[in-house]
DNA sequence: TTGTAGGCGTTATCAC
DNA sequence: GTGATAACGCCTACAA
């Protein structure tokens, strides 16, 4: 009954119903073992009948200890990065850090401000998307102590961790697997590459590996195009419109790649005999459609819970958690298959496939 | 170069190299206009030199505002709740509102735990999906005046906001248009209706309208599913193994909509010539399954901000903004059609439709 | 218009 | 093992 004042119930009236020091209860409440087993009840109780909440301001305030951890991703309206947070969090969760979160609509100046602003709330950590930033935020960050993350690539800065995966290496995964269907005239339905160095090390990985099979530059057509159903099924019309000879298109998300085959299922263009479609990401979306996609796919959750990881670490042993490097996937279904031409000159020979054995 | 002790920049930092006190520090990063512009100047350029960042713990604590809201969600995996939490961040954001996020798998204890957590932090506001909650919570909230915000729902409680949709009439004008095509006996695959207030009401709109329209229970049958395209497929085929004679489904989620087609495809069951199947969310993927899916549209980005706006309102002004009630609106597209049996009469008369105008 | 001083609720550092 | 006491960094009467 004998509160201080008015207002939430404060650590003291704990400390005068359980009839002890407010030193007392704040020892009892954060697990000090060295209190007697008898107060240590009573404390308790009067917390509990007192529906007692700490203030997290003051406890941040003296102890220098927020358990808040920051991620800025550019949206939520891309599953990817909604699976990436969903299990980021989960695992915060279970150490009762909680997870600001914001996005930066891929501007990295709205990104700053929101890097500043967690500074602020006091983030013991923040996770990023990419490893292109401003350089002041960077700055930042490390000016005050902060460790960051960057996810969804394998680049981290001099002090930070990116628990991403290789992108450029994807585009080469890409590149290799439709080559090897025999596809020789190739389009690219990619991300917006400017300030994006994912969608950038994709493409180069991309061309660069078809370059280097001999494919000539003037035989790969790239567009860059946001990430939208539309925008996918747009960018196939163009492709076909500017270079109707080409027989597979790997696009730089699995939207990208569903609104493409939209435009092929409208168009009467068949897939995958006359073109294949090569997705990323391995949305849910890519079991079905038709055909279901063939993607590869990043490891999303993986990416969330190896951030995490590095997070609740002790700073000693985050040097190990730096750089895991989780893989993407190739997942092939019904939208990729030989080319028209590969087909066609091996059905010319008289082998059959498993005569070849 | 004078600081007063090691650390990171404090306001008294700013002070001492602006030569003022700290409290005219303070009152020009407040925006008190009774400072004189030189001094004001000196500020500015004091703590842009310093790269100064405010202590949010210290300004929580002496000034009760903490500038942070929570949001408790389900699962960001449901494109539904990413779709909100979106568009409620953006909009906080845009009055330097962060937003503290995470989620409860559909475990109202897990949901008191993470308030309890809110609290501690001093969240200003709370966001919850549904109204079905602790009582304990609701108690939390109110103790400690924090507004909230039930979204995907039109029930508040005594104190709340309501920012969502009516379930239950959601339920009703599915179960209307299915009717309206002829159809008499239908299924429902519903999201698990345990301590789920919102599919509880939606199975409660469909079959209730149904029975009032004079279908016979008999002929409703009803299976609850996780949200998950696996569960929607075997949750079809459980239901067309059952009752084969079903000639229309209505899903609690387009995912369950998309398994139920699956199955149909493989199963070579015609839709909607055979079955027509109605989705509920109206997500991105509804577009692209074969065929496209009609379905709900459920106002998700609108919840967001409507529950933003609750949040950023006067205390005052609030109470005209408790009940908003956005409205659900159906999607037709290619899975739904008029019964077999309803097209068969119709054939059966002799006049074509054009001759009936 | 500017400065001084006190305290927000908690934890750390001492004594006892 | 327990209790005073002093900060943590900032805001805000109030005084000047």
């Amino acid at each position: 009954m004998a509160k201080t004042n008015s207002g939430p119930t404060k650590l003291l009236d704990v400390a005068l119903r359980a009839q002890c020091s407010a030193a007392t209860v704040s020892r009892v409440l954060n697990g000090n073992r060295t209190v007697a087993p008898d107060i240590r009840d009573r404390v308790l109780r009067a917390a509990a009948d007192l529906a007692y909440v700490p203030n997290g301001s003051a406890k941040s305030l003296r102890s220098t200890k927020s358990r808040l951890a920051g991620a800025i991703i550019p949206t939520l309206d891309h599953a990817i990065y909604a699976a990436m947070i969903e299990s980021l969090q989960a695992r915060l969760s279970e150490r009762d850090i909680s997870l600001i979160l914001s996005t930066s609509l891929y501007d990295i100046d709205v990104e700053l401000e929101q890097i500043r602003l967690f500074v602020e709330r006091g983030a013991e950590a923040v996770v990023l998307v990419g490893a292109i930033h401003r350089a002041e935020a960077i700055k930042l960050l490390e000016r005050h102590n902060i460790p960051y993350v960057f996810t969804h690539t394998n680049q981290h800065g001099p002090k930070g961790a990116a628990v991403g995966f290789d992108n450029y290496q994807a585009g080469v995964i890409a590149a290799k697997f439709l080559f090897d269907l025999g596809h020789r005239r190739l389009g690219m339905l990619a991300g917006i590459t400017d300030n994006n160095d994912r969608a950038t090390a994709r493409v180069k990985g991309f061309t660069e590996t078809l370059a280097g099979l001999g494919v000539a530059r003037a035989a790969i057509s790239v567009i860059e195009l946001p990430y939208r159903i539309e925008e996918g099924r747009a960018g196939m019309q163009t492709l076909f419109e500017t270079v109707p000879h080409v027989t597979a298109v790997f696009c730089g998300s699995d939207i990208l790649a569903a609104g493409a085959l939209k435009y092929c299922n409208a168009a009467g263009i068949a897939v995958p005999g006359d073109v294949s479609v090569l997705g990323f990401d391995n949305h849910e979306l890519a079991g079905l459609t038709t055909p279901e996609l063939s993607t590869l796919e990043v490891p999303a959750k993986e990416m969330g819970r190896l951030a995490a990881d590095f997070i609740v670490a002790e700073p000693g042993q985050r040097i190990h958690l730096r750089q895991p490097q989780p893989e993407v996937r190739l997942v092939i279904r019904g939208s990729t298959g030989p080319s028209r031409a590969a087909t066609t000159a091996s059905d010319a020979e008289p082998a059959p496939p498993l005569a070849k054995r």
